[in-house]
RNA sequence: GUGGGUGUGGCGAAGUGGUUAACGCACCGGUUUGUGGUACCGGCAUUCGUGGGUUCGAGACCCAUCAUCCACCCCA
């Protein structure tokens, strides 16, 4: 065999991409109803972007970033998400400077060098939204609620959409030294990874699938208990408005964010059917990271959404659209003659709208039937020596098995109507 | 990075060491000259991911390698 596709990626080909379009096109719809605006930053970005937005103690950087060194020995990476090239363009183009907040959506290939398993890629797609320069509860609800709102157009069900509260740094600090204190005690009944995550990152212990350490934690302090006063009220409004806006969620205390920069409001959806990774969606609050950047002090909070996932969510509760017929008509011209005047007047008809193709292997009139019937065409449009000799055209209907003449030159007009009835 | 499964034509899939590699779908062509969706007929793998090895003999056994799938880690 030749030249592969590399590890992880695919080829989208005719029928699939189909999916695709519409999937991006109800993202879209729904972005102008919220008052989305799409922004497209490039592939790759310089390095430090994504060691310092991400953190430098993430898997993502310390292991799956595709990296190199550019001709002018720059090290770019290949972006394995976009929250912090979003906020570099905020900074860059100086957006703070504009109506304040500013309402963001992307749609994009991502890349992050991962061993290959059911929904998860090494270049895969994302939509995400990022709203900078508000930190209201209503926002952290709008945002939420944008997600619940097209999964509702997509029609997808037996969603878990899990909502928590990681606080800000000063009460998850608080937090991380309370849970320690909790497991010191029970730390040799954690699995070897978690025995690891007890300095590095305690918090993820909490969110662990090991049963022996789900049993370990069973009664751990929760981030409620250490939330802030200002942390805690921000939580309780998130969850009202949550309500009002009629989405249906489970607070789970147990849910940590892998990225460094989240804090507050931190949320995920699921979908159990679609395999392990069962995760659609992923988002939160993320109010120091502009700063972190070098950027000036700015709140934000956004979420991005593995397209991958989603479509093999709605292939499995098979919600995606029927597949329409390709073309309205097919053209079939028999000889040069007729293909002279058949290709003139295919490209009359195209002019005018109409979705209509002719053969292109000067194949006979029965393969060519044939070939019509099963691109779902409506019409054939058949232009043989004789049709040519008396200037008509046979207009044959396959759906009916009838066929009538019509003159040359009111095919167009002749053909318009018939299309006009279908649409 | 770790663990497990799989690899036969475009797709699905038989083939438990022995002469010419089933079958189904799809595809292409035909069933008298220019009329489709059905039916019938015919065509379509010098070869079983690749490279070695065992054997009189291998698609089947062994080794290696590559690819792919699933799971862990982690994430969307």
């Amino acid at each position: 065999m030749g030249i592969q596709r590399p590890k992880g990626t695919q080829d989208l080909l005719p029928g699939t991409v189909e999916q695709w379009q519409y999937l991006e096109a109800t993202i879209r719809c729904v972005c102008r109803d919220y008052g989305y605006e799409e922004i497209r930053t490039p592939m790759f970005e310089a390095t430090e972007l994504f060691q310092r937005g991400v953190g430098q103690t993430t898997d993502i950087v310390k292991k799956e970033m595709y990296t190199f060194l550019d001709k002018g020995d720059r090290s770019m990476t290949l972006r394995p998400e976009l929250t912090a090239s979003v906020c570099r363009a905020y900074v860059e183009n100086k957006l703070y400077g504009q109506p304040q907040p500013v309402k963001l959506y992307y749609i994009g290939p991502m890349f992050r060098y991962e061993r290959p398993q059911s929904g998860r890629f090494r270049q895969f797609h994302q939509f995400g939204v990022e709203v900078l320069g508000a930190d209201q509860p209503v926002v952290d609800a709008e945002v939420i609620s944008l997600v619940w709102n097209l999964y509702q157009r997509l029609g997808l069900t037996q969603l878990e959409v899990h909502v928590n509260s990681v606080g800000c740094p000063t009460c998850r600090a608080k937090h991380r030294v309370q849970l320690q204190e909790f497991l010191v005690t029970r730390r040799n009944e954690l699995c070897n990874d978690c025995q690891e995550r007890f300095e590095r990152n305690p918090l993820r212990i909490l969110d662990c699938k090991n049963p022996s350490c789900q049993a370990a934690t069973t009664g751990a302090p929760t981030t409620y208990d250490t939330l802030c006063p200002d942390c805690s009220t921000h939580f309780e409004r998130v969850l009202v408005l949550l309500g009002l806006a009629g989405v249906v969620y489970r607070v789970n205390p147990r849910l940590v964010r892998g990225l460094d920069y989240y804090t507050k409001t931190a949320f995920e959806v699921m979908v159990e059917e679609i395999g392990a990774q069962s995760a659609i969606c992923g988002g939160g609050r993320y109010d120091g990271l502009v700063e972190e950047i070098g950027g000036p002090s700015t709140p934000g909070i956004g979420f991005a959404m593995g397209l991958e996932r989603v479509l093999t969510a709605l292939q499995i509760q098979n919600k995606l659209p029927e597949e329409k017929p390709k073309q309205f008509a097919m053209l079939i011209a028999l000889g040069e003659k007729a293909q002279n005047e058949g290709f003139s007047l295919l490209s009359a008809l195209r002019a005018q709208g109409m979705p209509v193709s002719m053969d292109l292997l000067g194949r006979s009139l029965k393969t060519q039937l044939k070939a019509a019937n099963r691109q779902g065409a409506q019409f054939a449009l058949i232009l043989g020596e004789e049709e040519l000799e008396r200037n008509v055209l046979l207009l044959r209907d396959l759906m009916l098995g009838e066929q009538m003449e019509v003159p040359l030159v009111e095919a167009v007009e002749q053909i318009k109507k018939k299309y006009q009835r279908g649409v």
